[in-house]
DNA sequence: CTAGGTGCAAATAATTTGCAGAGGC
DNA sequence: GCCTCTGCAAATTATTTGCACCTAG
């Protein structure tokens, strides 16, 4: 039995490039070559690949070295061992996008990829759900690709644009769902009796109001300075359960509440706002597209913090008036 | 550039193993051997594990022919190659479950096998947006096992009892279905003032609560039968669409609806929920779980024409108190 | 000086192929 | 007798290793 597997330990933040030479061995020389080169392609190199491109600049380097430097690549979490079903290993760069899954044109050969912490999100659950501590995941889709069937060109994801369109999708879904936020606040600052209360909402509505513009004008300038990214496929496909919520949230309003009923409501779709975006903005590696995630889930943060205090004040109100009834549920936090 | 790729067509229906032998070459002799003993099996064979327990029973076959006939059973859709990042392939029998994912342990090299119809579906919508035709989907998950991990043995689904815990699962989902049913139309028929409309949901309301029953006894007549089977480990993860549907509706009717809009309604909820459990009952292989959801798809069927018979009349006899109106949306199909 | 890095060629491993012979129809 | 299947050994491909040599700290 060969080879077994090199260390599987992937996907690691990865601090920068110049700074892991001296992990594991002296300084380099060849090594710093091949390393050089390899991040300088782009899409999935097979070992044979990165030999002839070597070998076409650097006449003196051997196969073993290449292999042997692959080796240390994967296991420094600075490349990904990719494998195709072609008979042979593909190498991809890590440092851009960790776990992102693949779809598999077996006509050309070519493979795009994409994100999507929807599918992630179902695989952890899966993984718990079994109690299995998983390291890696790997998603690959096969098929024919649009190229190849229809014959036309269709616009391609390439190394260069990736992390535009990575922004894109991400303001694009910051978007979709500050839109739903502004909606809710609107229709709860409409329902809301109270004076006070509904200024909340206002004020919050406003601010959503203000943050949709920000973002949707950012939206404007990236696609401006990159008149191709519009037309772009898809890469991050991400439901963000942040839409739902603000929605399921809005279907709640609407049954009638009163305004104690809607600040708890608020709270609770901010918070898993929040949450949701935090905690995927954290899963990305550094890129305009992360800062989008969690710029946004700072902002909801900030509005959470509103209607936390907003609450309190209000129970409080309450309190003063008939202290008798305070035992109403507090939301945690 | 080696072997490129056994042909992929795999994921077919399989008919029945002796019917398949003409295909391509002539009858057969050693194949049927060899075709023989792979069936037995269980679990995913390397070829070289193959090779040795074809060689125990029979000492003159060659590695070619195991090869060789290993190649045609993927070709006709008998075998499946998977690739566990090993250096070598390793073929599972595809006739059990179609499109199974894997769990794949690094440390004990085992692996466990879950059904993701959740996974499915969102690599659908994925492959949909790039206009990519999907032939196969590879989804793995790499990592340690609870065993690995704790030292302790758990449960697992080996291929003896894979059937009995689909079909365990199918009916804990039908099961969840069914509740949320009984839940919406049991509210529907306490707020609708129509006497007649009432009568409708009260029907239902009690066809669910049969319908229930039967298929708890059933649930736990199979667990009777198989003690062994509530501990193990869920095998198909299917959210079910369909249970978020009734929600979605009990949520809906609280907000306060006329007879007819519930009527639509409990009209929306069975055509998701019948289109639902139709689709994925399809697509899987013949079992006892594809039969549960199947006829849990017929149910909800008729459930389905009772409520469009009954919505009809409705209008109908609105149409000829006040023929104006007639102008209502009516259910698609 | 010394540990690790490197090249080359040989070794290994998985899988395929060429070719002569065997077997069913 | 034809056509495909088979076995064996040789070929191919991907990747690793042994070993002598080289090089940076």
């Amino acid at each position: 039995m060969a080879k077994s597997a090199m260390s599987q330990s992937m996907d690691r933040p990865l601090p920068d490039i110049s700074s892991l030479r001296p992990p594991g061995g002296k300084r380099s020389s060849k090594r710093d070559r091949i390393l050089e080169i390899f991040l300088r392609q782009e899409g999935h190199l097979s070992a044979d690949d990165l030999c002839e491109l070597v070998r076409r600049e650097d006449a003196g380097i051997g196969r073993a070295t290449v292999y042997r430097t692959l080796q240390w690549m994967v296991g420094a979490g600075i490349a990904r061992k990719v494998d195709f079903g072609e008979g042979h290993s593909r190498f991809e760069p890590s440092f851009r996008h960790p776990r992102h899954f693949h779809l598999i044109c077996t006509k050309c050969h070519r493979s795009s990829e994409f994100l999507s912490s929807d599918v992630e999100a179902l695989m952890e659950e899966i993984a718990a759900a079994r109690n299995f501590a998983t390291t890696q995941a790997v998603v690959q889709i096969y098929g024919t690709c649009e190229d190849c069937r229809t014959g036309t060109k269709t616009d391609t994801i390439d190394g260069t644009t990736t992390e535009l369109v990575f922004a894109r999708d991400a303001l694009r879904i910051a978007i979709a769902t500050e839109r739903s936020g502004l909606e809710f606040y609107t229709r709860a600052a409409g329902l809301t009796k109270d004076a006070r209360g509904r200024t909340v909402f206002q004020r919050l509505a406003a601010e959503e109001r203000e943050h949709l513009g920000t973002l949707e004008k950012r939206y404007g300038e990236l696609v401006a300075k990159n008149p191709q990214l519009e037309a772009k496929p898809t890469f991050l496909f991400f439901k963000g359960a942040a839409s739902g919520l603000f929605a399921e949230g809005a279907a709640k309003l609407r049954e009638g509440v009163d305004d104690q009923q809607a600040l708890l409501i608020g709270i609770k779709c901010e918070r898993g706002s929040h949450k949701f975006f935090k905690r995927y903005g954290e899963r990305f590696e550094d890129s305009e597209g992360k800062r989008i995630f969690l710029e946004f889930a700072d902002e909801e943060r900030a509005h959470l913090d509103l209607l936390i205090r907003e609450y309190r004040g209000l129970v409080e109100r309450q309190d003063r008036r008939s202290p008798a009834h305070a035992a109403v549920a507090k939301p945690r936090r």
